[in-house]
DNA sequence: TTAGTGCACAACTCACAGTTGTGTACCTTC
DNA sequence: GAAGGTACACAACTGTGAGTTGTGCACTAA
């Protein structure tokens, strides 16, 4: 590709040679290559030059595109000036739905979004400087953040209900969390040891509730499939999760009061980053930030925020 | 890149190495290669299969944009079912417009847009079938259309004067044919033998202009600097021609009257084309079109509509 | 312990990318 | 019209390196 482009900008087999610091007769076998691979003739030789075919003008803008994705994808992984790289809890959870916000606004600013195992795991990166920012639930009970890790309240994300059209709670337009005493709630992939597996420990605990956290992830499909075909099953669910609606599931969101559990999602950040990107990042999470309310929402105690 | 895929897809150097036909050992030296180019471990290997480090979840939707720009390219040049091939008489015209109007009205059709040298070639083209279509003036003089090409008129697109701050017409908020007589006029890169240059001799001829047509295209910007800079030279641009404004250059468009030549752009095809997306834009340009009023425009005897 | 799984290292082989050398086509110049 | 220059293709050769087979090590499960 790379031996194509430099013909088109030369206009000639010889100078891209140059250019490439290789003789004429290896872009002329490139180009033959290539040619032999698309079964198209991409160049029209002549004795004063190569210009491009009609199908070799089709393929040009490709050509640059893929160039030009190969060299993001190296400067991805490129120590130093690469992409701002955010870690975000789930890709169904609000934080998502932020960066597609902060990248929405700031669309020339190349991101690389990344998730991490648990708070411990993405600490450690962003100490080790592998990743600039990570949104959390801070911290886990009894360990707080380490000096060189800032943090900053984004947003508390409330819990909905989600159930099939036949559960017993599927009519209701809010329940209670005394309520939900007694159903049974399904939370596949909750990996256990992370700081999502301990708020719903908290929860459970404290409420009396009956989680079964059991079972592999096998993807968003299945959840919504099992949910809206059991009727004894209910799930939770973010508020701002955007879910690929099944269509004729008769899936219900329900809200949960008295108190409304809440997610509690900060940014996460080391003291010394110099990223020019986290600037605008958490300008931009503090100007879309709601005020903090926290009447009539629950969290677990060993919650932080400073 | 595709075997760091397969890896990823499938967790295993193992079982990525029965998908892609070779073995185990290839694909280990393949991401070993990879992770030495990009000096940066992707995976990490643990007893039980290959899990991506934050580098390597960081590179992967890279890699797998990749791939799709790649497959992109290879269907660019594909016979069959490739991608609407469009021909534009210059990116600086209406139908580059109408066909980002085009594109954005149907993002999900593939489309690839080329510039023939004249309307003999795009004829030439749409018959062999190697362009599904071709915005050009229809037609050379005396020589009508194939049987088998059809054609839509489109578009008159009004030409302006452009002209420097310095220049004697600069003032004047519209200018008449008769009143460029003596101006001189110059349109760098247009290529004798098209319909195009046609279409200005004939614009000559008929209200004894001085068009300049002499020397190369050096490109858009070379252009403006000379009439920014040039108190006595102007030169024709489309209206709809969507300039890269140089700043503080003081360029003037200036309407022309009595009567306003037009550049008419149609839409060429095969009869027999049968690429679906290729009804598609007939019926977006059809319907973007404005009703025809050619009162008080001007275009060349030969100009055919039908 | 033993068997099994999964990846890495080592040695070998051969395909092919790149090299040098040469040929052909075409344009320019006198 | 002959001579020289330019530009690309073909042919023969060479060396790198991608892939292979063979083996070893680390870890898990029974």
């Amino acid at each position: 590709m790379r031996t194509f482009v430099a013909v088109v900008d030369t206009g000639q087999f010889q100078d891209a040679a140059t250019d490439l610091s290789i003789t004429q007769q290896a872009v002329s076998k490139r180009i033959a290559g290539l040619e032999k691979y698309l079964a198209v003739r991409l160049f029209s030789r002549t004795p004063r030059g190569a210009r491009l075919t009609i199908d070799g003008q089709a393929f040009l803008p490709h050509a640059r595109e893929l160039l030009r994705v190969a060299e993001r994808a190296v400067a991805s992984v490129l120590p130093g000036s690469r992409p701002l790289r955010v870690d975000v809890i789930a890709s169904r959870t609000a934080p998502s739905g932020l960066m597609r916000g902060f990248h929405r606004a700031h669309p020339e600013i190349e991101l690389d979004v990344v998730t991490l195992f648990d708070v411990e795991t993405a600490v450690a990166a962003i100490r080790s400087g592998a990743i600039d920012a990570s949104f959390r639930a801070v911290a886990m009970p009894g360990r707080p953040l380490p000096e060189d890790i800032e943090s900053v309240w984004v947003l508390d994300e409330p819990l909905q209900l989600l159930t099939g059209p036949a559960h017993a709670l599927a009519g209701a337009r809010s329940v209670t969390v005394a309520q939900l005493a007694g159903h049974r709630i399904w939370m596949p992939g909750i990996v256990p040891g992370t700081e999502w597996a301990a708020y719903y420990d908290d929860l459970v605990a404290e409420f009396g509730l009956t989680i079964e956290a059991t079972g592999p992830n096998f993807g968003s499909d299945a959840l919504l499939d099992t949910i809206a075909d059991t009727p004894g099953l209910a799930t939770f669910m973010g508020e701002q999760t955007r879910l690929v609606w099944p269509a004729g599931h008769g899936l219900r969101r329900i809200p949960v009061t008295d108190p409304t559990p809440v997610y509690p999602h900060s940014l996460l950040w080391h003291r010394d980053n110099p990223h020019p990107a986290l600037a605008t990042l958490r300008a931009h999470l503090t100007a879309a930030a709601a005020s903090h309310d926290a009447a009539g929402t629950w969290t677990p105690g060993w919650v932080i925020w400073r």
